[in-house]
RNA sequence: GGGCGCAUAGCUCAGCGGUAGAGCGCUUGCCUUACAAGCAAGAUGUCGCAGGUUCGACCCCUGCUGCGCCCACCA
């Protein structure tokens, strides 16, 4: 824990220490010194024996570690770093974890590629594996599934390296100590543990049915992970025939599926097919007798009007086959291919032979060979047209989704429940969202879901189900009995472990048992992260402390994902929201705003921009971006964040160079000196206000311009005073004024630029910056209550005075021989009060006169000859 | 097709029912003992279009146009 004995807020106060300024100030090397000082100091630690009143506690989203960091990452893992720091110096302790999202494909993915294998999980485990010394990306050494898992936790451990030094080199004031990964045992047994808890509520259950379907990853999908894509294909206009023989022509995009067609569907009031509905036709080439039936999905003037419905090609086929109740008719399988076997319904001849040319072939190839068939029997009239149309992907994949009835796992989400939605939706209503406006994405998302969520894949890297099913005599697994460990068994892994009752010899037996072989998906996992980093159940005291948590931080892409799954659990698991507050950032566009992506090689590497403009500098420049607006990537943006570091540095040095450390509010005498400190006063406020309503843009607005203003008059104007020019009284005014106002710029922008000012602070107080108290009008002394008009005045007569200058062309210490201001008799009045440091800040040496006239401060300066200048 | 957002200086963006703002960029000048990675001064606008409310509209209301995002859309 960092020492605070320089946590002392009493403004009467001076410091004893000695003041150690650098010679030459730089930033160069900040950010290796601290930051490796605070991971020593224990700077950010968490300290658990707060009451929950006193405790800030942030979700922030476990980012891919297998995938690669983008600066739209830096971005938006910055802002819950700023409102972290914000709220420890108010006096809040901060629970502020980072979790690895380490499970899943896309650690299969790069395991994959990085290693040169691929996963048979037909395979024995083999203890002497070791990967080939060369990955060859078209040769995959097939391993076990043991191996394969091995390998994605050894090189997930090296990804998490990566990471965690790239944010601390951004500088996340992260408690390090709190860290939590999606496939480490925690995250397991909290998984596992929500499943039998949702299973037993009757909130999880597994059913059979039609599922999208990756065949690339052999895994069904969520609705969450779908992506509507552009998809070339053709119109086919094909003919069925009716019973009279003659053709009645339906347009297909996908006639490979013709051998799975189950019906033909129009809309019940369109007249062309009114006279059919409930006869039936026979399919082209197979010659299966096929229902023509009424639904009123079906759209009169899409195609032909009437569709084939073939289980399955699309999700209105689902519809159709649910609500009509048609058989099932499967020919596409898990791979993408169609069946191999000849399917019961077309056993017949010719339908069989016509069949043995499609069988074991790809949709793709199948499409093709099925043409051929329709143009050889007469059936294709015309030929196939051109068409682009929008087709499901999985969001990782790139071939369309099939839809195949498998066995599934899912988790209601109000998607089939109406009562339950509205549960959710209201709970959407109880997040405090910024910007307002996401909570429509939110609602959008809950309103629009047409299934419940399915949260198994068929897939290695993931944390399994803790469930067995019992073996019949026939070996076949009864689903509908399934055997469950205890809760404090957990975790399990059904596949090296035997069921309660059981033993190992029995797996796979008749009579014996199976484990379940798939795994969650990371969803599943991440949808706890609350409940993960908050000791859900294994450390209720922490849990109590930190749970509901205060703020949820990430981009707008994962709000129907990761924010809702998360709002989903905690409902059945705690009957609350996760969080009070939602904070949605926006995307990092490239410069011509498209989103960046690494497939478009637009790409902004992080190291890159903080190699070049230093932490501070992208920090700023992250807090520029406000709450849910996109902004494009500028580099020209990053300079002036470091420009603003680069000046915190000089002024500061100048300040404590002058020797202003004496911070006793009792010595500000001088009227410029108490509207300067009148005017921070107004700034803490604003940057207070504007920081607790989660607008960290605007606190660091008032305070920039604040502080630019600080540096540009203030200092300029009264240098010669603390210099000692006008007398130690005089003197020992401005410099409290300064040292006071140092103290308090300083932690103002330490939620900004956390190395600059803690550099800073380094040089003469004790302790870590970011665990000071948060300024307020308290350190300000009598001052804070001043008008900062007068400073306004002086400036404007400043600016005049340059102006003046700079119109001449000459150097600002020109003397000036006579300045004559002019202006609004208030305005006048009060910049006359401080007629010695303008004089002294201008160079004026000959009079100096005030008179009243006009509506703005005008001045009328006359540049003395040259040899009237000072002759030193 | 449904929903949401945006439109203000060359660029990025604030803003407010009462005389249009900042930063960057640009122009001009200045080696000023905190800072030349600096400082100073200066120029720059039909506040997308059309109506309405109002004494007064960049701001509030309606419509339109353009751009972006989310969702739906495989016959």
């Amino acid at each position: 824990m960092t020492t605070n004995s320089s946590h002392d807020l009493s403004p009467t106060t001076a410091d004893s220490r000695a003041v150690v300024v650098p010679d030459r100030p730089a930033l160069e090397g900040l950010e290796d010194t601290w930051s490796a000082r605070w991971q020593q100091d224990q700077t950010y630690a968490f300290d658990r024996t707060h009451p929950r009143a006193e405790i800030y506690s942030i979700d922030t989203p476990p980012p891919t570690v297998s995938g690669s960091l983008h600066v739209g990452h830096v971005f938006s893992y910055t802002h819950p770093d700023l409102i972290a720091r914000f709220q420890r110096m108010r006096g809040k302790e901060v629970f502020y974890p980072m979790g690895w999202d380490d499970n899943g494909l896309p650690t299969e993915r790069r395991v994959q590629n990085y290693f040169g294998v691929r996963c048979d999980p037909s395979l024995p485990y083999d203890p002497d594996f070791t990967p080939p010394e060369k990955p060859d990306p078209k040769k995959q050494v097939p391993i076990s599934r043991p191996n394969f898992v091995e390998l994605c936790e050894r090189l997930v451990v090296e990804d998490e390296k990566v990471f965690e030094s790239l944010w601390r080199r951004l500088g996340l004031s992260v408690d390090w100590t709190q860290h939590y990964t999606t496939i480490g045992p925690r995250a397991m047994t909290v998984s596992q543990r929500a499943f039998l808890r949702n299973f037993a509520r009757g909130e999880a259950y597994l059913q059979e049915a039609p599922t999208l379907w990756d065949v690339t990853f052999q895994t069904a999908v969520a609705q969450a992970e779908l992506e509507a894509r552009e998809y070339a294909g053709h119109y086919h206009r094909v003919a069925f025939h009716r019973q009279d023989g003659t053709p009645l022509h339906i347009e297909t995009t996908r006639p490979e599926l013709i051998p799975a067609v189950v019906a033909l569907i129009a809309h019940p009031d369109d007249e062309r097919y009114a006279d059919l509905f409930g006869t039936t036709v026979t399919s082209p080439v197979f010659g299966v007798e096929i229902p023509v039936l009424a639904h009123p999905a079906a759209e009169p003037d899409k195609g032909a009007g009437i569709a084939m419905c073939c289980t399955f090609g699309d999700l209105t086929d689902v519809q159709w086959w649910r609500e009509l109740q048609l058989p099932v008719r499967t020919v596409v399988g898990r791979d993408g291919r169609l069946s191999r076997e000849t399917p019961l319904w077309l056993a017949h001849e010719p339908a069989a032979s016509a069949y043995a040319d499609l069988a074991g072939k790809t949709t793709f190839s199948a499409r093709e060979a099925m043409v051929a068939k329709l143009r050889e029997s007469g059936d294709l009239d015309g030929e196939p047209s051109p068409t682009m149309r929008m087709a499901n992907f999985y969001e990782k994949g790139d071939k369309p989704l099939e839809i195949v009835a498998t066995r599934q796992w899912y988790i209601r989400n109000g998607g089939r429940d109406d009562d339950l939605r509205a549960e959710l939706l209201e709970r959407g209503r109880e997040i405090e969202w910024s910007p307002a406006h996401m909570r429509h994405r939110y609602d959008n998302w809950v309103s629009g879901l047409n299934g419940d969520w399915l949260i198994s894949r068929q897939r290695f890297f993931g944390i399994p189900f803790p469930v067995w099913y019992p073996l019949d005599e026939e070996g076949e697994p009864d689903y509908e009995h399934p055997l469950l460990p205890r809760e404090d068994e957990l975790p399990v892994d059904p596949s090296t472990r035997a069921p309660h009752g059981y033993t190992e010899d029995q797996r796979g037996k008749p009579g014996g048992f199976t484990g379940d072989p798939d795994v969650m998906d990371t969803w599943a996992t991440s949808s706890l992260s609350p409940h993960i980093a908050s000791g859900w159940e294994e450390d209720p005291d922490l849990f109590e402390r930190v749970f509901p948590m205060d703020l949820c931080t990430q981009a707008h892409d994962i709000i129907r994902t990761w924010l809702f799954s998360r709002v989903v659990r905690s409902h059945y698991e705690n009957h609350v929201t996760p969080w009070s507050h939602a904070l949605i950032s926006g995307f990092v566009m490239d410069p011509d705003r498209k989103k960046m992506s690494k497939s478009k090689g637009n790409v902004v590497v992080p190291t890159d921009i903080l190699d070049r403009f230093g932490a501070d500098a992208v920090r700023w420049r992250a807090a520029m971006s406000r709450p849910g607006l996109d902004s494009p990537f500028d580099e020209s943006q990053m300079k002036v964040g470091r420009r603003l570091a680069m000046k915190v540095l000089n002024a500061s040095k100048f300040v404590l160079g002058l020797g202003a450390v004496d911070r006793s509010g009792a010595r500000v005498t001088e009227p410029v000196d108490c509207a300067m400190l009148g005017g921070l006063a107004n700034v803490i406020s604003a940057a207070t206000d504007a920081f607790e309503a989660n607008d960290y843009t605007t606190a660091l607005e008032v305070t920039e311009r604040f502080f630019w203003e600080f540096c540009d008059d203030y200092l300029e104007l009264v240098k010669e005073r603390a210099y000692g020019g006008r007398g130690e009284a005089a003197a020992a005014s401005a410099k409290s004024a300064l040292a006071i106002a140092l103290h308090v710029q300083l932690r103002l922008l330490a939620p900004f630029l956390p190395y600059v000012t803690e550099e800073v602070w380094s040089w003469w107080q004790d302790g870590s910056i970011h665990r000071q108290a948060w300024p307020t009008a308290q350190d300000l002394g009598s001052a804070s209550s001043a008008s900062p008009a007068m400073l306004a005045a002086v400036a404007d007569v400043l600016t005049g005075i340059r102006g003046a200058k700079s119109q001449a062309k000459v150097k600002m210490r020109t003397p000036l021989s006579s300045v004559r201001v002019t202006g609004p008799a208030d305005a006048v009045e009060l910049a006359a009060q401080a007629a010695d440091d303008l004089r002294a800040a201008g160079s004026v040496i000959g009079e100096l006169s005030f008179a009243t006239g006009g509506d703005q401060i005008e001045v009328d300066a006359t540049v003395a000859p040259a040899d009237e200048g000072p002759s030193s």
